[in-house]
RNA sequence: GGCGCGGUAGCUCAAUUGGUUAGAGCCCCGGACUGUCGAUCCGGAGGUUGCGGGUUCGAGUCCCGUCCGCGUCGCCA
């Protein structure tokens, strides 16, 4: 090592020792006869002293000439600092190496941006100098904190026996899902492996072979449009179990996030965690991972609706639609005509939603309303208590589909949450949803769509409606929830052959596309499979949310844009023409 | 693909109703300085206002298009 110490390292004990440190010039302070350098590298921060009588006047020249962010190894004696000159800020603020070698072992340019800085630049201009973002204590923060939380499931995982097993990344394209990534074949013209959505029929066939308890912290890819929480390339930890039921899935998962939460934020979560079917979850919240960390329950005023007069309520009633509200506590002063404008345009652009009703509490304990005069006393009185209404409250409706409620009114929810300073930035809030449908309807074609994979076993008491009333099956699947984000997702496998072909008929897979693309699960599944399911935790998403963070991007370390490109390395890129002719591929032209 | 926000000096931002030579702080360059830690002081450089078109006597400002970044809906088994 070129060093003796990091720049973190020094305290009062070492003052009297030569050491060698290296670093990073992070500011320097020029007083002619000395200067001062603030030594930066990933441990911490150390004052270096070039000044008499250690130092020459052409040491104190270089020293006063080295720009910022510029590579330096000093080589001195550790000192006391000067009576009243401590730094408090600093570790190792009671002490100073006073240089007597000064080395310059790479310069630096002058940099667009400095780690230090207390403006932070735009993210394009982050993103394109990432080796410079990365010198900044929040982003080395984010990496240390995901190769911890990284390292906690490894070392779970291995005290319960699983095996950490690679599975490939190049894989054929599978039918249902996400858009593939796909990467052409040189060696079979016009034929493409795609890029592994999940590493979802390979763990399962290391079932059937016979591992039992397999876990992979695996690369997955999804061609999708990007969101603040989503990457099309992210990190799952993928595990799969031999002889398990859903219980046993989830009990083992509380116990790794009991240990996270532990070791990595020193923070205690009661076992076991919470559970809510997916149905329950759509009635109280409108969402499948619902933000357990506030109130602002859904309540469903269909009933009243359909007694009044009023055309929007009353229509919707009868229509077999819903009427359902959120009451918003203490928010009646907090949101003028026009902030609720606002709203009401919200839920309609983003939503679909017809408009939004809302009626304030008043002091007297009355509603008022631009629509109350259209709704008799008494039903406004009715609404009030089922709403649970005090003085002072908003209580906002949607009147619409099931669908439309739920999306609208969950959208509501979480932004006047955000907007009312109604979550603890500390809470960590995990639960899991459970039961979820095992089909859901492809509004274009009508034909059914599974909800999680095709592979997804029905809830044993629901295997009758399978042939019913498909809508009405329920799955063995739950996901986990942290915090209103979807931290993880898991099923248990169907591993007879019986229920998987009646499942692949309401797919509208045939035997022959099913043979075609999985047929390798398939006949994998025929030599001896044992009954088997797992979860896939979202790796990227559980950092981003231990650390309080509300971007995906800050816990990567090379993220990638809205737009799914790298601005550091300018990726996606052209290809020369030879490549292309090797691989049998001519590009066409964009339609303009 | 839809909706919304943004793009002005290397960086962060300002610029009145469309009006003179587009400003400030930081950074950078030169100089002074032995106790700073956001060093200080003196001086200086630095602009295709993302790009293209239009309206106007006159555009950073208004209009149209486009590119890029962000948020969101669709999408994400």
């Amino acid at each position: 090592m070129l060093r003796t110490h990091t720049c973190g390292q020094l305290r009062k004990t070492d003052v009297g020792t030569e050491v060698t440190l290296c670093g990073w010039v992070e500011s320097k302070r020029d007083h002619g006869g000395a200067v001062f350098i603030d030594l930066r590298d990933r441990y911490g921060l150390t004052q270096v002293v070039v000044g008499p009588p250690e130092a020459d006047a052409a040491m104190i020249d270089q020293a006063g000439r080295v720009s910022t962010e510029s590579v330096i190894l000093i080589r001195g004696n550790v000192a006391d600092r000067l009576e009243g000159k401590t730094n408090k800020k600093l570790p190792t603020g009671d002490i100073e190496v006073r240089s007597v070698h000064f080395e310059i072992l790479n310069t630096c340019e002058t940099p667009p941006f400095t780690p230090s800085q207390s403006d932070l630049p735009g993210e394009d201009l982050r993103l394109k100098y990432r080796f410079l973002d990365l010198r900044r204590p929040e982003m080395l923060r984010a990496m240390v904190l995901r190769s911890s939380i990284v390292k906690a499931m490894r070392d779970y995982f291995a005290e319960h026996d699983f095996i950490d097993v690679e599975t490939p990344i190049l894989g054929r394209s599978t039918p249902e899902g996400a858009r593939d990534y796909l990467v052409p074949s040189r060696v079979h013209p016009s034929k493409f492996y795609a890029l592994p959505q999940s590493p979802q029929l390979y763990k399962q066939i290391l079932m059937v072979a016979g591992f039992d308890r397999y876990i992979q912290v695996a690369r997955c890819f999804r061609d999708e449009d990007l969101r603040a929480d989503r990457q099309p390339e992210f990190t799952q930890l993928d595990l799969e179990m031999s002889f398990v039921d859903s219980d046993d899935v989830i009990g083992l998962i509380d116990g790794l996030v009991a240990k996270t939460a532990k070791e990595i934020l020193g923070k205690e979560v009661q076992l076991p965690l919470p559970r809510i079917t997916y149905e329950e979850a759509m009635r109280r919240f409108g969402h499948d991972a619902p933000d357990l960390r506030f109130d602002m329950e859904i309540v469903d005023i269909t009933s009243v609706a359909a007694k009044t007069e009023f055309r929007v309520f009353r229509g919707t009633a009868d229509a077999g639609n819903f009427v359902r509200g959120i009451p918003v506590k203490n928010a009646a002063t907090k949101y003028s005509r026009r902030q609720i404008d606002e709203l009401t345009e919200y839920v309609k652009n983003d939503f679909g939603a017809k408009g939004l009703a809302w009626f304030r509490v008043e002091d007297d304990g009355t509603l008022w309303s631009p629509i109350s005069k259209n709704l008799e006393p008494e039903h406004l009185e009715e609404i009030k208590t089922l709403m649970a209404g005090e003085p002072g409250d908003l209580l906002m409706f949607l009147a619409d589909t099931w669908e439309t409620t739920c999306k609208g009114l969950s959208g509501l929810r979480r932004r006047l949450a955000s907007e009312l300073g109604l979550i603890d930035p500390e809470a960590l809030n995990c639960s899991w949803v459970t039961e979820f449908p095992m089909f859901d309807k492809d509004e274009e074609t009508g034909s059914w769509n599974a909800m999680h994979h095709p592979f997804t076993a029905p809830l044993a008491s629901d295997l009758e409606l399978l042939k019913d009333d498909p809508s009405k099956c329920r799955a063995q699947a739950y996901d986990l929830v942290i915090n209103g984000s979807e931290a993880g997702g898991g099923t248990i496998r169907i591993h007879d052959p019986a229920t998987q072909s009646v499942v692949f008929d309401l797919l509208g897979i045939d035997a022959e596309t099913a043979e075609d693309r999985f047929g390798f699960l398939l006949n994998a599944l025929k030599y001896g499979a044992p009954p088997h399911g797992g979860i896939a935790l979202g790796i990227d998403r559980w950092v981003m949310l231990f650390a309080g963070l509300d971007n995906i991007r800050e816990v990567i370390a090379f993220p990638k844009t809205q737009k799914a490109a790298d601005l550091m390395t300018e990726a996606p890129g052209g290809v020369d023409k030879a490549q292309l002719e090797e691989l049998f591929l001519r590009t066409a032209k964009v339609p303009k």
